[in-house]
DNA sequence: ATAACTTATATTGTGAACAAAAAATGGGCG
DNA sequence: CGCCCATTTTTTGTTCACAATATAAGTTAT
């Protein structure tokens, strides 16, 4: 008899639990469709913050089910990309004043981490990639401002990829994104998200290995897309000023 | 008649979606009872990774629906604290070697830089709560190893508090709990996360305002905690064989 | 005519039952 | 005696229907 199992222990089932079996399995509800679509619909801007998101009306424009759009926002809801609003319903996120400075500022932090990282441990590939995206951005038509948008987010998460930490990619990619619902909470409308000849600088200071430049560059950067935003821009201000006296009347009334 | 409506638009319902609503409401999933317990019970190493975590038991544990607990699982699902397999359930999330390294290096730089923002703007109130945490760590039970774990966790947390910043703040929080569970996952078992000695010492460094040695501390601390785990440990590696060899004989059979 | 109240409608949240898949058990064969 | 296969049981995933809540429209009184 081998000691391989210690017979009778248990008279039903050996274990309960197998605990090890997981070897290159589990699907990410990331690659969902409809967490996909309403992340680059964000990301371009398409969707604005504080828009609806009702689950009949997503679930028809998917053509799936309501139970899984569910899960998709309530994904998105924990990433902090739309807000939850009990018996409500879920909305795009829009980021405080003060949660937009604390995105920009770790930005600031981890970026030029990153750009550290990546011009430590940069090989060919990583090179031909950086080179092949600062083309893209030189020549793409600049009239798709949707392209435009996709291409200028993706510039800083190359970087963060060529750091080679996936954890800190996974990171700048959240904050990216959250970049944008902040700067299209608190911009003035029309201006694009990154002034344009940032990237070629950085990227030409990252392929010359000039780590303290390209350092100083990225925080520049970040500082100036910081800098085009405002506390509170003219035209949401009114309708909020509606929804808040809404609000207050609303609670008024029953008693709060 | 005023121009407030321009009446005939539409002729039910004036607007879709009242877009604007959201001042002060929006209740967090993180409060919810089952996400915290299970997050205590992994900071505190009850849970292992790898560990089942049955939809039916945790209902009938926490006396809730099942639904309910598929929430708090999803969350923490995209969370990376646990690992949904698709027909297969929830797991205890186990990173990989590779991951545990890169959750290391971004501690690196995020800590680093909330000991610089916590210096920056550290004030009496301040002051006084890390002075109180280091009380607490130093004159705590040593013998319940629960407090201890929750403690030496809370100790990093609240640096990243300091520094005033709401997303490094929550990035650190997932990036300690995350520790854990690469600790847990690799560590040669009894050692506990963090060295006893190393806190004492930052704290006093950040007291002191000495910027560049508190950096250069927090470095050091987690770099004894990385080198305290090692790439394989033998126990796990057989039964991972053994899982190994189970899996590869399933997909024969079902020819893949 | 405005404001408060009442009714109606749409949307979210929840519970139970059903279907599907995987794991465990037991039997049969080499 | 060990390995492979069919059956049973457990567990996850999904659908349906209903209940609860908030919003919008309609009504009445001041």
């Amino acid at each position: 008899m081998k000691p391989s199992r210690p017979a009778s222990r248990k008279p039903k089932r050996s274990e309960p639990t197998p605990p090890e079996t997981e070897i290159a399995d589990a699907r990410s509800i990331d690659d969902d469709p409809v967490v996909q679509g309403i992340l680059t619909a964000i990301s371009q801007k398409r969707l604005r913050p504080g828009a609806k998101l009702g689950e009949d009306k997503l679930a028809a424009a998917f053509g799936t089910t309501r139970i899984h759009v569910r899960q998709a926002l309530a994904h998105l809801a924990s990433r902090k990309v739309v807000m939850q609003i009990p018996n409500r319903g879920a909305f795009v996120y829009r980021p405080s004043w003060q949660e937009a400075q604390d995105i920009f500022a770790a930005r600031r932090v981890i970026e030029a981490a990153a750009v550290a990282a990546a011009i430590d441990r940069l090989d060919k590939a990583g090179r031909a990639e950086l080179k092949a995206h600062m083309a893209l951005e030189a020549h793409h038509d600049r009239h798709d401002r949707w392209a435009s948008l996709s291409l200028t987010a993706e510039f800083h998460v190359l970087v963060a990829k060529l750091a080679g930490n996936k954890v800190l990619l996974d990171i700048s990619r959240e904050l990216v994104l959250r970049t944008s619902l902040a700067i299209a909470t608190f911009e003035q409308p029309g201006e694009p998200d990154c002034s344009p000849d940032a990237h070629p600088d950085i990227g030409g200071l990252i392929l010359a290995r000039d780590k303290t430049a390209a350092i100083h560059a990225m925080r520049r950067h970040i500082d100036e897309m910081e800098q085009r935003i405002r506390p509170q821009t003219g035209g949401q201000e009114v309708d909020e000023l509606t929804a808040i006296f809404k609000e207050i009347n609303a609670r008024a009334r029953t008693g709060t």
